[in-house]
DNA sequence: GCCGTTTTCGGCCCGACTGTTTTCAGTCG
């Protein structure tokens, strides 16, 4: 069992106890528990047969941790099994039904015997509900109006997805009279690679006119709720959002607040409640009750005694600590990049040529570009041979010569790492290279521990600078390589490999808790759009933010550095 | 069920909104 999946048990046992009417606590322990896992950047397995202590994990204590060996042990649970016989598992389902949870899903099994969402369909379709108690005729059509959007929704939206939404949402509140300010906020603001739902937050002495503006716009499908604070709609194409409106003092708790996580707040309200202070969205509030008000967030956390912490680290990783401790590290900005080293030209699946690029790059002040179109054996990608790849440097020396010195033209590859382990080039053909990035795209379904194995090959050839999207995942579409991370990162330390995190919103990928721990293990980071057209080279925030939800420095990431420090770290790599 | 820079016991966020009610329960974030 991988992190996942024990962490998608722990879930299950949480919706089953909640069914159930278990105490809220207990519940919020195995959520906790759960999420712990998934962002954990260790394999739980291995380190249980390390024989390290499973309590060691954020979240798991002495019950959950003989949980988690027993499923490590025979792949079952008996706790589980026997909760399974008292509330069938078919309930859980039930309670991904926007606006249902758990007190309604036992109403509906508990009087009518509905155990999954079929039947529960029927039954509000034929009127049953609405006759039970706190049921009435509206809230019958809101379930059947729930299971609907559930066949429409498609679960997380990726941020790539979201983001520019986002962006439109914001040009719309911001131009009503009397916004003075307008942030998205939640996950979105936290740049994770999904976000449930686009949440906005307005800074407004009047609410009305931003409610309006904000719920009857065209691409409204449906108001999900609309009141003086808070409103939220479903957009034509399922994706959500919502809005809160404050008063302009009130702003910045507001958006502290909204940002989340939530157990980044939980950490913060503590440590107000040691100061005599409780935290709300509208305040930090005394204990004789009178009011603080910040109107920015900065305020919010210097009232605290702590640094102001990116959004990006709002994960309960750390930061409430290092903020304390002034300690946060200065996170890197995309001002930082000065290189891009991952790029595709028409000699394979890009759709500009070499020139073209280069004028791009120059315009964006890069001071370094690397071509690295894709090689032979990536067909589809209309790969390069090492005839075409001979054929391809005389036409970058011809670029080199028109740009000048300005920028520093790196010819690379990006090389296919076999379904059968094998590289694509010889390693004469490497050298001669000027950059090699090498990355898996084919046979990814591979067990474990023979893709893991192809992936380590490429990182003991000493002509490989940089794995590119390590796990070649497509979000949402395709998980990534079942690989072995510990072993990978392991690998990519002794041997001086940069792991890039691909900045293209559907990758990004190395994910952020890989990143993390690569900074930790020394290991070079380069972030690149893999840009196969000029506007691909806008994807660069997203893969900063990725770096930035990795604590990332300027000194982690190799496109930070000059075309000099470059060409050294690459001639000193055979 | 987990956690601890005052705690190994006693906390663990809480308010907006909806739909049911006749002052509140359920859901969500």
């Amino acid at each position: 069992m991988n992190n996942k999946q024990l962490a998608d048990t722990f879930s299950l046992i949480a919706d089953l106890m909640q069914i159930k009417g278990e105490v809220i606590y207990k519940i919020l322990a195995y959520r906790k528990a759960a999420d712990s896992l998934v962002a954990y950047p260790r394999s739980v397995k291995d380190l249980y047969e390390e024989g390290s202590k499973l309590t060691d994990i954020p979240g798991v204590g002495k019950a959950i941790g003989d949980k988690i060996a027993e499923l490590l042990d025979t792949g079952k649970l008996e706790f589980l099994e026997k909760l399974q016989k008292e509330v069938p598992t078919s309930l859980a389902d039930m309670l991904e039904i926007p606006d249902l949870g758990p007190k309604k899903v036992k109403l509906f099994w508990d009087e009518l015997n509905i155990t999954s969402i079929e039947q529960l369909k029927k039954a509000a379709e034929e009127g049953k509900l609405r006759d039970l108690a706190g049921m009435g005729p509206k809230s019958e059509a809101k379930i059947l109006d729930g299971i609907e959007s559930l066949s429409r929704r498609t679960g997380r939206t990726p941020l790539g997805v979201a983001w520019p939404a986002a962006q439109v949402q914001l040009e719309l509140i911001r131009a009503v009279k009397g916004v003075k300010a307008a942030e998205v906020a939640g996950s979105l603001r936290r740049m994770k690679d999904t976000v449930g739902d686009i949440d906005i937050l307005v800074s407004a002495v009047d609410s009305a006119p931003v409610m309006k503006a904000f719920v009857e716009q065209p691409t409204v499908a449906r108001v999900l709720g609309e009141g003086e604070i808070k409103s939220s709609v479903e957009f034509q194409d399922g994706s959500r959002a919502q809005i809160w409106v404050h008063p302009p003092e009130r702003f910045g708790t507001a958006l502290q607040y909204a940002t989340g996580s939530k157990d980044h707040n939980v950490r913060i309200r503590e440590l107000a409640l040691k100061k005599g202070l409780s935290l709300s969205d509208q305040a930090l509030t005394k204990e004789d009750g009178t009011e603080i008000l910040a109107s920015t967030e900065e305020e919010v956390y210097k009232k605290l005694d702590l640094e102001w912490v990116a959004p990006e680290m709002r994960e309960d990783r750390g930061e409430v600590q290092a903020a304390k401790d002034k300690k946060l590290p200065k996170l890197l900005t995309t001002k930082d990049i000065r290189a891009e080293l991952h790029t595709h030209s028409t000699w394979s699946d890009g759709k500009v040529s070499i020139q073209q690029m280069a004028e791009e790059a120059l315009k964006r002040g890069y001071k370094t570009l690397a071509i690295t179109d894709h090689s032979v054996s990536l067909g589809i990608g209309n790969g390069l041979s090492v005839e075409r790849l001979h054929e391809q440097r005389q036409e970058i020396d011809k670029v080199r010569k028109k740009v000048g010195d300005t920028l520093l033209i790196l010819h690379g590859t990006e090389m296919e790492i076999r379904a059968d382990g094998n590289l694509d080039f010889d390693n004469e053909t490497l050298a001669w290279l000027d950059i090699v990035i090498a990355s898996l795209h084919v046979s990814i379904r591979q067990p474990r521990e023979q893709v893991t194995e192809r992936m380590l090959n490429a990182l003991q050839n000493p002509h490989v600078d940089i794995i590119a999207h390590p796990t070649n995942r497509l979000i949402p579409d395709r998980e990534g390589a079942d690989l072995d991370m510990d072993a990978i990162l392991q690998a990519a330390a002794e041997t001086d490999t940069a792991l890039e995190i691909n900045a293209n919103p559907r990758r990004l990928d190395l994910e952020d808790i890989y990143a993390r721990r690569a900074i930790e293990l020394g290991i070079k980071l380069v972030i690149n759009t893999d840009a196969h057209r000029l506007k691909h080279l806008d994807f660069l925030h997203y893969g900063v933010a990725t770096a930035r939800r990795a604590w990332a420095e300027k000194k982690h990431v190799i496109n930070t550095w000059t075309p000099k420090q470059i060409e050294k770290w690459l001639k000193g790599r055979g």
